[in-house]
RNA sequence: GCUGGUGUAGCUCAAUUGGUAGAGCAGCUGAUUUGUAAUCAGCAGGUCGCGGGUUCGAGUCCCAUCACCAGCUCCA
């Protein structure tokens, strides 16, 4: 008999029990709920004979390892069903991912919309045919053999390490090279939806042919399905990119160009209030603005090793193969700041040095990568390089750290982020400046830091700046994709090519520590992850609108606008809706939402020189008040910077 | 940059096999005077993204280009 251990007890079974029927030992609803097991650890199917004692998790949709089993198997169908109607097909991989899986084909015709139906259609008959999804495994010559006329499978199979196991699955006329788990047959495929057709390189690799990747996504339950699709069209009502456009944040022209969006005049209110937030903070915190040219000589860039490792993202003003002179308008702040640091001689006295800029960047970007205000070719962002010794490194980045917290708590986005600790990728060394052992030191320190900082962080490899490590804060978009939003880096490696010093204790000269940090990020995609978190009904004290005046009719005109120069006076960003007599009230309800106040005025108000004052929300109504006190009430909301 | 999709009025969308560009909302004018999602009447609004081509004739077909969208690659 094995001891098997169970979420909260230990029970005998006999050797050779599956967990299959581990889950019908327990209850019916179970077994039929269950899609895969962890046995000690590691996810198997069902199926699999438990011949020793262990721990045993019966994983239903509920857990993540339940949801990638299941969305894993039904990628298998979707691969079984563009097999049996396009059989030229190649296939590529096909795993799950976070919201649903995806399958890379290589197709000599493109995929449209109209074939996503009909291999819908297909996979549905292979859900009904409730086909047995069977595992078997071969040797490495007999899993070539088996795989001869799948050329991206013997890719695989060939670059699988000596001695690693190569299993199969295998359902009905179907059989794909795969390490599973999966679910018992097609049938548990039972709400599932293909969602789009992309391109995608094989492996990722830009010079690897692009190959076809179908999009989807599978639940236990057509209910979870819907809700989710429901849950996708509620997220394109927030999408900054249409949100954005539709409240008069931003516009773009096709006369102005790709990744230049126009800040409108609500875009640049919100922004103007962002940046007066964080150069006051910033200041408080004993940062130093400084103002630095958008334009350099190439021989700057040549220094900071940018013409070298970043040339193609620049925008580079004449030809440096004939021109005696060539200048490039600026990618990133920090070698105009290091000027800065190199105006005069620096004792270990002056340090911590910080440098803040509300700094406008422009980078070249690939046609294609250009989207809404999340990435533009000219953007601003909130700046800073901070020269210190080594003994101040670590509190001076905790320092950075902490102020960007705070700026992200005051946004409401602190518990939208996670923190990326960004490494080089010591096999792509043509990407980066320096020696293995100044990056092993660099992000030995930074390591150090962020463990000492308790900071939950995953790796990146191969995410670091050419010049060193990063910490980034990350952030998902309405859709779930994830961007940086702000960045702290360590930099060692810049100063010594600047020729930055300072003079020691003990009178000798030392290259300081640079920290390279953003308190807040770019403004441009700060504020497109704004208006999706408040779906443009902003925080007051950032609305672009934080008060609007409805008069009730023609007649309170006169009142409303002596209401706006009285409330415009006292600081508040007020409109007069002045439109109403007309066809009805133009700002429609749904507007009505995004603007916090609503000050209502009519003849009782004029009279006695009140406003009714509703908020925004439900149980709004404030009533009338006296105007003075309406402004004050306003006032204090805005300066609480209150989350909504 | 790559793969695919889209581009018609301010917005949302129509327009048979190629045959005179339409509607609703928004706008403007007038009427209406109403306490927050829909008053009435009228008017105006478009080189069908831009440029070529095929054709007697192109929003529709072909080529090129620009922009937008999804994704890949790259990145704040």
């Amino acid at each position: 008999m094995l001891k098997i251990k169970l979420r909260d007890e230990i029970k005998e079974f006999e050797s050779g029990i599956t967990p299959y029927e581990i889950a019908l030992s327990i209850s019916e609803g179970l077994a039929r709920a269950v899609l895969a097991a962890n046995v000690d650890g590691e996810v198997c199917e069902l199926s699999t004979p438990i011949t020793k004692d262990c721990t045993v998790e019966l994983l239903t949709f509920d857990s993540d390892d339940g949801k990638r089993t299941l969305r894993h198997s039904a990628s298998h169908v979707l691969a079984q069903a563009v097999k049996r109607l396009y059989p030229g097909t190649k296939l590529a991989i096909g795993p799950a991912i976070d919201d649903g899986f995806y399958y890379d084909f290589d197709s000599e015709e493109g995929f449209t919309n109209e074939d996503l139906s009909k291999i819908e259609a297909e996979m549905k008959k292979i859900v009904k045919e409730n086909i047995k999804i069977e595992r078997f495994t071969l040797s490495r010559d007999e899993a070539l053999e088996l795989m001869k006329d799948e050329p991206y499978k013997i890719e695989l199979i060939e670059d699988l390490p000596e001695g690693e196991t190569i299993s199969f699955y295998k359902q009905g006329d179907f059989t794909d090279l795969c390490a599973g788990p999966h679910v018992p047959s097609t049938s548990y495929i039972k709400a599932f939806k293909l969602l789009s057709v992309t391109g995608a390189y094989w492996r990722g690799n830009e010079k690897n042919k692009m190959l076809q990747r179908i999009y989807a996504t599978a639940f236990t339950k057509k209910s979870d399905l819907n809700e989710y699709l429901e849950m996708l069209e509620e997220a394109k009502k927030r999408d900054h990119n249409k949100l954005g456009r539709d409240l008069g944040i931003f516009t773009t022209s096709d006369l102005i160009g790709q990744g230049l969006p126009i800040l409108l005049p609500k875009g640049a209110k919100i922004i103007q209030t962002l940046q007066r937030f964080v150069e006051d903070t910033e200041y408080a915190h004993g940062w130093q603005l400084t103002k630095t040219p958008y334009m350099a000589k190439s021989d700057l860039y040549k220094v900071s090793g940018h013409w070298d490792h970043y040339r193609d993202g620049m925008f580079v003003m004449g030809d440096p193969d004939s021109d005696k002179e060539v200048f490039a308008l600026r990618p990133m702040t920090c070698p105009f700041q290091y000027q800065a640091y190199l105006n005069k001689m620096r004792s270990y006295r002056d340090l911590p040095l910080r440098y803040n800029e509300t700094s406008t960047l422009f980078r070249n970007e690939a046609s294609g990568e250009m989207h809404g205000l999340i990435r533009v070719r000219q953007f601003t962002i909130s700046e800073g390089h901070l020269m210190c010794r080594p003994d101040q490194l670590e509190d001076e980045f905790k320092g950075c750290l902490e102020m960007a917290r705070y700026m992200l708590t005051t946004l409401g986005l602190i518990e939208d982020v996670s923190y990326r600790f960004s490494q080089w990728d010591p096999d792509d060394r043509e990407k980066y400046i320096g020696t293995k052992e100044q990056w092993d030191e660099a992000q030995g320190i930074m390591e150090k830091i962020l463990n000492h900082l308790e900071i939950p962080y995953k790796v990146g490899i191969g995410e670091a700046a050419f010049y060193g490590p990063k910490l980034d804060i990350q952030i998902k978009n309405v859709f779930g994709k994830e961007d940086t939003l702000i960045t702290i880096q360590i930099d060692q490696m810049l100063a010594e090519k600047f020729g930055m010093e300072y003079t020691d204790s003990d009178g000798t000269k030392k290259n300081p520590y640079i920290i390279h940090r953003t308190s807040i990020g770019c403004y441009e995609r700060t504020l497109a992850l704004l208006i999706e978190k408040y779906a443009g009904a902003f925080p007051t004290w950032l609305a672009p609108t934080q008060a609007i005046i409805l008069p009730i009719s023609e007649k309170h005109l006169e009142y409303a606008e002596k209401l706006r120069t009285e409330f415009m006076q006292a600081g508040i960003r007020v409109e007069v809706d002045d439109r109403n007599e007309k066809t009805g009230y133009k700002i429609r309800q749904a507007q009505l939402e995004k603007i916090p106040y609503m000050l209502i005025c009519g003849e009782k108000e004029e009279e006695l020189g009140n406003v009714s004052v509703r908020a925004r929300g439900e149980n709004g109504d404030l009533g009338a008040m006296a105007t003075k006190d309406a402004i004050k009430l306003i006032k204090e909301d805005i300066d609480e910077k209150r989350l909504s």
